[in-house]
DNA sequence: GTAACTACTTACCCAGAGGTAACTACTATA
DNA sequence: TATAGTAGTTACCTCTGGGTAAGTAGTTAC
């Protein structure tokens, strides 16, 4: 194996640690919700209309579990849900920022010919 | 809907535009290989270890209709096959290293403890 | 007392993502 | 003649990501 390939490799081992956590229809969106602050349940569930609460409480534990997300339960009256984005979460900024950036290229370049 | 709900919203349209083309176990990967240089069916294949001929033929297909990657047939005897990036392909790298970037990030913050 | 809001959980279902194995068709080499 | 390499395709199966709908448990407002 020469050396370019075991660059490749080494590429491709990273890709798969980071798609691992953020595969999936919604943990990109979540994070994202989460990036404007600490939200309630609902409010995310209202950010992200078309997620249902069994995907949305599904999905904040496979979060929680990676230390993406943290959970903070609230003595008030009633009992309130916070989540947040823990450092790990929000050391996902620069990854987000250049998901969002090709997103917006891939609109103008592609999806709005083909209407 | 206040300005920070706006900003919200058409941050995650622009997220759900990217995931549609990056979705998946292998799309990633594939692009990733193909950053160091045009290569054959068969070197992706070597390159990526553990995908199926059936797989890599599909995502590709799919890639080539999203205008990320390119397919060039060889005249040559035996025919051969040549992948590369097209421009819009290229344009994601950024979004690669940063995957790359939080992949190592995340392997040093999480998965080491957990050994 | 009943409707509505909080934050979920549970049960059930289905399409499609992805795996495995075998097959095709052509060329080159021993 | 047979084995190996090129680049895939096809059939079949399984598993799970995700959808839908309804239920739970507590509080508050009417």
């Amino acid at each position: 194996m020469n050396q370019k390939d075991q660059v490749c490799q080494y590429k491709l081992m990273a890709s798969r640690d980071a798609l691992e956590v953020i595969q999936g229809k919604w943990r990109i969106p979540i994070i994202i919700a989460l990036t404007h602050g600490t939200k309630r349940f609902g409010e995310i569930q209202r950010d992200i209309s078309d997620i249902s609460p069994k995907m949305l409480s599904q999905e904040l534990k496979a979060l929680e579990m990676n230390k993406i997300v943290k959970r903070t339960l609230h003595d008030t009256m009633p009992v309130t849900t916070e989540y947040s984005l823990t450092p790990l979460g929000e050391s996902m900024t620069n990854l987000l920022n250049e998901i969002l950036n090709w997103g917006l290229h891939f609109r103008e370049e592609v999806l709005k010919r083909d209407n």
